[in-house]
RNA sequence: CGGGGCGUAGCGCAGUCUGGUAGCGCAUCUGCUUUGGGAGCAGAGGGCCGGAGGUUCGAAUCCUCUCGCCCCGACCA
């Protein structure tokens, strides 16, 4: 699947079988492998997130983390196990989680006779515990201690960390049982408090997946139907993959005094009276990576967007015999720390391959520049470069220092262009429409994207049938249209 | 959990209908020639045919039961 094959002669050969056009589903799963992010892993639906789909998480968190910080988050570590009891204090909380949630029942395995294990029938725990699917309630729990005065508000709080929720079907970093995250859990006097939390940080979601991870989408309210169970209101960002489908990138919560009230999260406020705090939670996870992949990559695979790029730079040596290796790999090595130096992230790949294999390896990779060093580039004081974006057409060969001094704008151009791509992809893949009817027959002529229609149209009963039959969702009414419109679309 | 597909070498697959010595391509290893967008020739290694039971002289192939993966739904970040 990750290897070429003789595609039929009329099409150019990819990187990529099947292609995006000849199954969309197919392509994501092998853009995975060939870049080699992640992959299935003995526990059902739980994937290995392998180290180049780790290093590009951990550039997430490294963006992300300090403009929290900035913000007033403070990062804390909550248990992975909650009680049970806890999870049931909010009754809209269960009903949405209760169906999903892995259970811990036994402190003990014992052997079972036949060379297994199994839980010891005298070890079963008084009250189980679930698996984390979220930390409200455990959180919230320590907000009720940790809250007394309006002295002791705002609490903003954060956690990297994991969630398991039970799912039925499972794709890499799309949806798997177990995957990472961030979680923010926060604590205000009154709504305005939580209702502005909730915009601020989806204005910095904004601002992440667009000026890093390079792509666009809809900020706006989730129907009361598609809320967070909990919530009064969810706040989403919702952007557009390119087979047409929406995914949700991130969401923001203003949960009310919902769960001070099931948690207990109480303060004497202002004029000495005992109140119900405001709390509000939100998170982005490792589905965003799944999200610059169906939104970036293309028939040769991924595509980084540079600012968030585990290797920015890779640089192939082209040795063509012995003589030439050191003083190549001695350039090769000079620019690497030339371009370290400036901040750049940067690799050499002098591994004992053929370099042709390296060019497509970069490629598969998205790597968002290749530089190619042979004996030519050496002896000129050259570097020949190509970007992954525009490939093998935009090669180019400039004087070192050249490419050093423009490599900061090569980068930002990789990402304009990526990021008005993304912008486009959204508004191709946008109808905006006024009835039912067009919906019906948009859709029925095999129409591909979203719709965007008046809200109106949520009040009525036909609605309910066309979403039935193409499976499509309300995703978000979007800010840009002050909430006269909503987004429908099959989602991820 | 419903409907469909699939588990055979590291990867991708054929062989299964019609039971009879385990195959192909790529990758790997060896040698030589090559090297600027997926190199050529010659040779070599590699398998409990997902697992467990059956039927049979004989099972990758037939039967039963299981486990896992993928796609489309339902559920969802």
């Amino acid at each position: 699947m990750n290897q070429p094959q003789k595609n039929t002669p009329k099409k150019p050969m990819t990187a990529i079988t099947p292609t995006r056009e000849d199954d969309f589903a197919g392509w994501y799963q092998a853009v995975i492998k060939s870049a080699d992010l992640a992959e299935n892993s003995p526990v059902r639906g739980s994937m290995i997130v392998k180290p180049y789909g780790w290093a590009l998480w951990e550039n997430m968190q490294k963006t992300f983390d300090p403009w929290l910080k900035d913000y007033g988050v403070q990062n804390t570590a909550f248990p992975l196990l909650i009680p049970v009891s806890f999870l049931a204090k909010e009754a809209q909380h269960v009903e949405g989680f209760a169906k999903e949630c892995a259970v811990v029942t036994h402190h003990r395995l014992e052997a079972d006779g036949k060379g297994g294990l199994i839980p010891s029938s005298k070890a079963e725990l008084e009250e189980p515990f679930v698996v984390r699917p979220t930390s409200e309630t455990i959180i919230g729990d320590a907000m009720s201690r940790w809250i007394q005065s309006y002295r002791d508000l705002p609490l903003q709080l954060n956690q990297w960390g994991s969630v398991m929720r039970w799912e039925m079907r499972t794709r890499l970093f799309l949806r798997t049982s177990e995957f990472f995250w961030h979680e923010g859990h926060c604590a205000f006097e009154d709504d305005a408090g939580a209702t502005k939390d909730c915009l601020t940080i989806l204005d910095m979601y904004e601002k992440f997946f667009r000026d890093y991870l390079a792509f666009d989408g809809y900020k706006g309210v989730k129907t009361a139907e598609e809320r967070f169970p909990g919530a009064d209101q969810t706040y989403a960002f919702e952007s557009i993959m390119q087979d047409g489908k929406a995914l949700q990138a991130a969401t923001t919560h203003n949960l009310g005094t919902n769960f001070a009230k099931s948690c207990g999260i109480k303060y004497q406020n202002r004029d000495g009276k005992e109140t119900f705090a405001h709390t509000t939670s939100w998170a982005f996870s490792t589905r965003t990576i799944g999200a610059l992949i169906m939104i970036h990559g293309d028939d040769d695979g991924m595509i980084m967007p540079p600012r968030i790029a585990p290797t920015q730079v890779m640089i192939i040596p082209v040795m063509k015999d012995d003589t030439q290796t050191s003083t190549i790999l001695d350039f090769c090595d000079s620019l690497t720390r030339q371009l370290k130096s400036k901040g750049f992230s940067v690799k050499t790949d002098n591994r004992d391959m053929r370099s042709s294999d390296k060019m497509w390896d970069a490629v598969k990779k998205g790597i968002p520049v290749r530089i190619e060093v042979g004996a030519r580039e050496v002896e000129q004081g050259q570097v020949t470069c190509v970007r992954r974006d525009l490939g093998k057409e935009s090669k180019k060969t400039l004087a070192v220092h050249e490419f050093v001094e423009t490599l900061p704008q090569i980068l930002d151009q990789i990402h304009d262009s990526l990021l008005s791509k993304s912008t486009a992809l959204k508004t191709a893949y946008t109808q905006n429409l006024k009835t039912l009817e067009d919906v019906k027959s948009f859709y029925h002529a095999e129409g591909k994207g979203c719709v965007k229609v008046p809200v109106s149209l949520l009040q009525d009963t036909g609605l309910e049938a066309i979403k039935e039959t193409y499976s499509l969702t309300a995703r978000v009414m979007p800010f840009e249209d002050e909430g006269q419109t909503v987004l429908l679309a099959k989602a991820y």
